[in-house]
DNA sequence: TTCTACCCATTGAAGCGAAT
DNA sequence: ATTCGCTTCAATGGGTAGAA
């Protein structure tokens, strides 16, 4: 006995958290055996008897009363499917290397039973052809976010793939010095969102193609939109935002062929306002950011998307189909 | 067979005051 | 401040009976 009686409990515990799960119940001899294992020796209603005080304790232990079969610990930190898609997240980020994200998966699956994170994991595929290079990722964000934090702007150097599928600085190396705004996910990818201390426009820059961040002793410049001390909203301005492309601010009106409604909500969300036109076509009017990003958007759904309305955005879809022409003729 | 419930004896741990 | 000795208390395990 001694200090062993102690240490009983907390072992109870670590193996009702490693090993059991709905799909392996443990009997009170299975955790006597993995006591032993660990140079504890137990007796079965000691064992209970931890039990129950883990579940006095609040732990939600399914009990042998409840399941006739054995014990195990029912909920932690995340289910299952929490878990998944935090795993599935991490392991499609393409900002994330491929080791962090490794690193990450391990991490994650540490917060259920040792078989449900086998399962979980082994359904994961890490595509490493699309994962950045990257490894100063989390330092980047670091970095950034303080930055963002303390109102700071920043300098850095911002790389580019070249033919050759070299990373090379952009700039020929130049220093970007930035005031950042925001961090944001957009189709896996992660952006720093900033003003440039040359221009004026709000301008977007992949985390990953950032190096050597360097926070400096000076306050951000802010955006005449924002003077009034109105908050800048990243969610907001990402989903206004097609492709991380800037633009000017427009209400259109668009008329889709009735399929593509998914498409379309994916990109507006379910508030966005749409009417039925005629039986096969509906209409949406939203606000946007006008951008060459927008104009491919709509470009891919050919001939079964048409903006109506404002007319100098049509004007610029036109001189995009005319370039198109003059390629395929 | 496996677990729970109950009672009982044993024993280590904790609490506390006194001594060093 | 630490150590010793004593008492008290709670945890453990043995036994038995009973339920599923």
């Amino acid at each position: 006995m001694g200090e062993k009686t102690k240490l009983k409990l907390l072992h109870i515990l670590n193996i009702l958290k490693e090993d059991s799960d709905e799909e392996t119940i443990l009997t009170t001899s299975d955790i006597i055996d993995k006591l032993q294992d660990k140079g504890i020796i137990a007796e079965r209603r000691s064992v209970i008897r931890d039990i129950k005080t883990l579940e006095a304790f609040g732990y939600d232990i399914s009990l042998y009363e409840e399941n006739k079969q054995g014990y195990y610990l029912r909920s932690r930190e995340f289910e299952e499917e929490e878990l998944r898609i935090l795993i599935d997240t991490v392991s499609a980020s393409k900002s994330i290397t491929t080791k962090k994200s490794k690193e990450l998966i391990d991490k994650l699956k540490k917060l259920t039973s040792k078989n449900l994170g086998k399962k979980i994991v082994g359904q994961v595929y890490v595509d490493e052809k699309i994962k950045s290079k990257n490894e100063r990722i989390y330092y980047n964000v670091n970095a950034l976010s303080s930055a963002i934090e303390e109102n700071k702007k920043v300098n850095f150097k911002y790389t580019t793939y070249n033919i050759n599928k070299q990373l090379e600085y952009r700039k020929k190396g130049k220093t970007y010095k930035v005031s950042p705004y925001g961090l944001g996910w957009h189709e896996d990818n992660y952006y720093l969102i900033g003003i440039h201390e040359k221009y004026d426009n709000i301008s977007h820059y992949r985390v990953d193609r950032i190096k050597d961040v360097e926070i400096l002793d000076e306050r951000r410049k802010i955006l005449k939109e924002y003077e009034n001390g109105k908050e800048f909203n990243v969610a907001d301005y990402i989903n206004k935002t097609f492709n991380m492309f800037t633009g000017e601010k427009k209400i259109v009106k668009i008329r889709f062929e009735n399929h593509l409604i998914n498409p379309v909500i994916d990109k507006f969300g379910t508030d966005v306002f749409l009417r039925k036109d005629g039986d096969e076509n509906f209409l949406v009017c939203a606000e946007i950011l006008i951008s060459k990003g927008f104009i491919s958007w709509l470009l891919q759904f050919g001939s079964s998307a048409e903006l109506i309305e404002p007319v100098e955005v049509r004007d610029m879809i036109k001189e995009k189909v005319k370039e198109l022409k003059n390629i395929y003729k």
